[in-house]
DNA sequence: AATATATTCAATGTATACACTGATTGCACA
DNA sequence: TGTGCAATCAGTGTATACATTGAATATATT
């Protein structure tokens, strides 16, 4: 059982534990949501487990069908796939946006970050390497002032998360090196320069997924 | 007072009406959305308005601030702009991955709803042309199978309609011509002239709206 | 038997009542 | 006057009870 963080509402914390239910297998893809049973599953009532369906419908972890019922969404390789096309140009654009004003403090973060797992480049497939990509993204992600951005990469995020875990993965040689014409791009502060990077970045991944 | 259309909840309908006054100017920028008094105002429970307020948060009609109280969104040149950088490469990307698999009814259908207001072309700012854009994009957007996609752009559009109303505006002439070359390329099935063609598209009315 | 029309039931939608929380007011005391 | 603290209150969060819906089953009619 989860704990309830404070200041953390039912809702959130329902929120959180169906969708990790979701992410690990625990409900899966086409399985419906049945609001009574959730509840006292998780011992709560009705109304937050509703509001944290509705976010989670939001979110695409589940589809709200015509009946309005909710099914666990389908993560297959397309699905992914797509998401990783959206994520693409979210991150692409996040780039764009930060370019012209980006600090030297965070441009330093991300070079010292992507130092710190330069000796695991060799050795693919390494944990500690695995998490510092995600970090990368998500740091990036997270400089957006603008709110929509973070929410929308927060669930595709999560997501990306899973698949990861299971074993999709491009050479860490070939991904370092694109972080760093990333983070180089940024520090010329060149727009176009620095959303192309992620976007060919990412979309290098996209191949690998939709060739399985 | 909006009617209930059949088989829409009243949740759906408050959303609307929200939304609908905030673009309106009903309800203006910063101001505090009171559960009891909008439900009292809206003729229903805080039930579904507190779901119509969550919606309208994630769509960022609203903020939902730290106290979780719900304020009007600003919709200032500002934020409309970075909300044309987000239409611009999510249409992009729906441009992307419908070039492909196009259907030729599809570019038929775009090309005649571009005919059919052809003429309207050399006088600005004509209703009937408006109306013809609005509907060249969203009908691309509708093409998209992937849920989120048309989720995304659904509540982008409505803003833009907003913004369109108050005048912003380039020549129908230049417009006409991109659109037009965005059919070309997504009939040619090329998906990064398509993806361009709509990507430089829309950022040409965002030079627009940051110069002013 | 086949179709049409009630009936039932499970699940969701909505309203209301109660609980909690954080901010503000008013008062005591120095 | 200023500071600490209790009381108050407005507003949101949650639980429960009731209403509605629509799909499935049963019943009737030809």
């Amino acid at each position: 059982m989860s704990q309830r963080q404070a200041g953390e509402s039912l809702e959130e914390r329902v929120y959180r534990e169906i969708r990790d239910m979701i992410l690990v297998g625990d409900l899966k893809a086409g399985q419906k949501l049945v609001q009574e049973d959730l509840a006292a599953k998780l011992g709560v009532s009705r109304t937050p487990l509703r509001s944290a369906i509705a976010k989670l419908g939001r979110d695409n972890f589940v589809t709200m069908s015509s009946r309005s019922e909710a099914v666990v969404s389908e993560f297959g390789p397309q699905q992914i796939a797509d998401l990783f096309e959206l994520r693409a140009v979210l991150e692409g654009l996040v780039c764009r946006l930060l370019a012209p004003t980006i600090e030297r403090k965070h441009t330093i973060f991300l070079r010292s970050l992507m130092a710190s797992v330069e000796d695991q480049v060799e050795k693919d497939d390494d944990p500690a390497y695995r998490e510092a990509d995600i970090e990368f993204h998500t740091y990036l992600s997270d400089l957006m002032p603008e709110q929509r951005f973070g929410q929308l990469l927060d669930s595709i995020h999560s997501v990306m998360r899973m698949s990861l875990s299971q074993g999709i993965l491009r050479s860490s040689k070939e991904t370092y090196a694109e972080h760093i014409a990333i983070i180089d791009a940024l520090e010329a502060r060149d727009q176009d320069a620095a959303e192309q990077a992620m976007i060919s970045h990412i979309r290098k991944t996209i191949v690998l997924l939709r060739n399985r």
